[in-house]
Parts: C-alpha cells; sequence; structure tokens
DNA sequence: TTTGACACCGAACGAGTGTTCGCTTATACT
DNA sequence: AGTATAAGCGAACACTCGTTCGGTGTCAAA
C-alpha cells in the first residue's frame, strides 16, 4: 500500500475535505462538492483522483451510487483532531426558545421539534445526561447578570422539578414573576438561591412560591 | 418530549436499517433502499416515516440531496457492537494550560502534545477555525469577573496576535503584568478594552504593552 | 525529437434520487 | 354515523449526481 507521500497535493486535499465534510454533516460529499472544495474544475478529474485514492487504500467507492465514497483510512502526519474521521456528530439538543427575567421558563412539553432547532454540544456539557432529556434555551437580557451568564449565552439544562444542594437551577419565582438562574440550597423551610457571582447577595423565597423547570449543566457563550 | 417508545415498529425498523447500512457501507442509505429493506412500498411513505424520526431527534436531514440523512442519536435498549454504531466526536482541541490573572497567557507553540489534554468542542464553538488552530484555556481564580469567566471556565481561543475591533482577547499586559480578556478596540494611538460586564469601566493601554496572544471564540461553563 | 504515462479539462448522458401530488385506509374521538 | 388525524400508497416530476467521451498539456525516458 502505497505511503502519504506519494499522494498529490490535490489528493491530500480531497482527503482533508472528505473528513471535514463527514465531520459536519455526517455523510460524504458528492464529486461534485469535492471539485468546488478543492478548486477541481471537472468531475472527471475529481473521479481520475479519488481513483488514486482507492488505489492507495485511502478510500473505497461503490460505483453507480450517489455518495458512494467511504474513508478506509483518514490522511495522517497532519495536525488535526481525530474526529474528522467519524461517520456522524456529537450529541445534540434542541434550542427550544429564550429564557426572559421576567417571563415563566420555557419547558420541552410545550415545544413542537423543528430538526433546524438541534444544536450541537458535547458530551462533557451533558454531564450525563442522555441528549433527549435535555435541551437548550438561550439568554435574552442582562438581566441575569448575577449568573454570570449574558444576552446571547446558551444554557443546557435538563428537565427536573427538584433540586439537590448546589444545583444551578432555573426557577420561575411566582410571588416575583421573575425567572433566575442561581445555586439551590434548602435551608430549613426557606431555600436560598446563590448567585453565581461571587461579590452578590444570596435571596432567600419561600418553597412554595419557587418553581424549579430544571437544572443547569453547562453554559456556552459564543463571541461571533 | 417524546421518547423511544413512542415510536412505531416501522420507524424502529427504519433507524436499525440505517445504523446497519452505515456500518456496511459508510454512507447512509437511499429512500427507496430504507423502503426496500422495510418492506416499505412508496417513497412518500419512507418520507413520511423519516420526518418523523427527525421530529423525535433520531435523525437529522439535508433536504433536496442525495442520501442526506444523519443518525443524530442510535436506536437504543438493543444490544449492538460498538462497529455497528459510530458514536463519536465532534471536533476536539487541546486544553494546553490555565490562564491566570496575574501571569502570561499559555501559547500553543510551548505545548507539548498530550493526546490525554484533548476536550470535545462544536464547530459552532470553533466560529470557522479549524480545530488545528484553536486550544483551550481554563480559567484559574476569579479575577476575570470582568470578562463574565468565572473559575473552571474554559476559553476555546485561536491563536492570533493581532486583533480587529470589537474581537475578545486574551493579552498579557507588560507594564501591569497582569493577563486579562477583554473586546479589543484600537483607538487613536490607543488601546481600549472594554469588559465584557456591561456594567464595568474599560482600561486604555498603550499598544506597546499590549501582547496579544489569541482571539476568544467560545467560552464553556461546566456545572458538574 | 518522439513516445508514453500521467494529470487535467468541459460537456453530455443517463441513472440515481428526493419531493410533491392526489388519493385511500385505519383509527380515535365525538 | 360523522369527522379529524395519522399512516399509507402509486405515480410523476425534476433535480442530483456519477460515468463516459474526446480531448489538451506536461514531463520523463528512449
Amino acid at each position: 500500500m502505497k505511503d502519504l507521500s506519494t499522494l498529490s497535493e490535490r489528493q491530500r486535499s480531497i482527503l482533508r475535505y472528505m473528513e471535514k465534510h463527514l465531520a459536519e454533516h455526517g455523510f460524504p460529499p458528492t464529486i461534485r462538492q469535492i471539485g468546488e472544495a478543492t478548486g477541481i474544475n471537472s468531475t472527471s478529474v475529481v473521479n481520475y483522483n479519488l481513483n488514486k485514492l482507492v488505489q492507495a487504500g485511502y478510500l473505497s467507492r461503490s460505483s453507480h451510487v450517489a455518495r458512494g465514497l467511504r474513508l478506509v483510512k483518514p490522511l495522517q502526519g497532519e495536525k488535526k483532531s481525530r474526529a474528522a474521521v467519524q461517520v456522524s456528530h456529537g450529541p445534540r439538543v434542541y434550542l427550544i426558545g429564550q429564557i426572559y427575567a421576567s417571563e415563566p421558563v420555557p419547558v420541552p412539553e410545550d415545544y413542537y421539534y423543528d430538526e433546524n432547532d438541534l444544536i450541537d454540544v458535547t458530551t462533557t456539557m451533558l454531564a450525563g445526561a442522555d441528549p433527549s432529556e435535555a435541551y437548550a434555551l438561550r439568554v435574552c437580557g442582562d438581566s441575569m447578570i448575577d449568573a454570570m451568564v449574558r444576552e446571547g449565552d446558551i444554557v443546557i439544562l435538563r428537565r427536573q422539578q427538584t433540586a439537590n444542594n448546589g444545583d444551578m437551577v432555573a426557577v420561575w419565582l411566582e410571588d416575583r414573576s421573575e425567572t433566575t438562574l442561581k445555586y439551590f440550597y434548602r435551608e430549613g423551610d426557606r431555600v436560598r438561591l446563590q448567585p453565581a457571582h461571587p461579590l452578590m447577595e444570596p435571596i432567600y423565597v419561600n418553597p412554595a412560591y419557587c418553581r424549579i423547570e430544571g437544572k443547569v449543566l453547562s453554559i456556552i457563550r459564543q463571541l461571533h
């Protein structure tokens, strides 16, 4: 089997694109997509180079079928994540709505599925929760500064209506008509809700008016 | 949120065939292949059931492309080999060190690769950067409250030593012996570094002492 | 200089493939 | 019995997509 050094630069870029497309889409690219991505103007030149990659042992092909390419051996010797060689994505959860300080927390029961709302997460963010148990909300407004979250942040939660001490929870406070994200502590017959910001004071609430809607698993801030 | 038990027998057999075809071929089946394998005579019925599986969170689809199916979540509650279901990561980057307010920012050039330092991220977090261009740092201490980050948060960066206005950057301020994460704005011959916290004041620094080490792409907070 | 292999190209073709339409049947509810 | 919804169906259409054809250009070897 030939090694990497005999591949042309075009062939290496085809393999890189193949890996990238598999990682991003979960299925292989078409010959035309490969051509567009690698600057090859002709489907027959892409076809020629794909056959070279088959001969070199990097790909296998099924003929006369759409996307009939399989990555047999990923490109090596280059600095890249290993995930690129996988067929499918990591876990994804539904972004079911926005969380406002002045409105009740959206919950999964009221949500209608839309594939466009799926967002990528990582296994670590789910903290052991199954993706089907978790969901995401986008923060609106800057009224949750005390939770160290700001407008646009995405909060990953698991649906639950009880909490253990130390859990960060999304709660709707009925007597205040307010949603907040805070650390939950049961103290006697009161609940202490502790802000994430170390310099801010907790609030104490009557558990009867404290409706826990979910436990916060992770927070994501994207700066672009 | 629907669970597995709401799937019909046909839908479960579609998922089983999907997993089998991916394992065997490395690319998804067509609608006609699914129909043949599951005894569904009509492409529109296959289409209908695939849309149901999308709603239930098991698949995602790209429309108007051949084999535009991706297995998002495998069928559970059944014994199968790991090879049968290509559970995988998304992209991963190296967590190369910790970021302290009082020490220079760690940079990739000084890092020795260790596979155990790889962490999962998502494509969205990378904001168009290739995983090989990006790296992560873990925040130590609470001295970056003004950046709305706290101890334990993970910052995803791309290595760069220049910035555009509005970029959040990791900078080492030589005259202050201080690292900070702030929004960068060039104003005349000064640089304004704007905290993320909306109620805090910016600082103005001499660009000569302002060493940009990377651009912040995303921030991840895990609460467990 | 000639030749052969390799890499590349545009265009056309035809098979592969997903979507849409108009319909029927089954089931649950009133 | 009537109605609404879910599930199913066949066919047609239009687009996607891989293969093939007939060619050009480059380079190394004879």
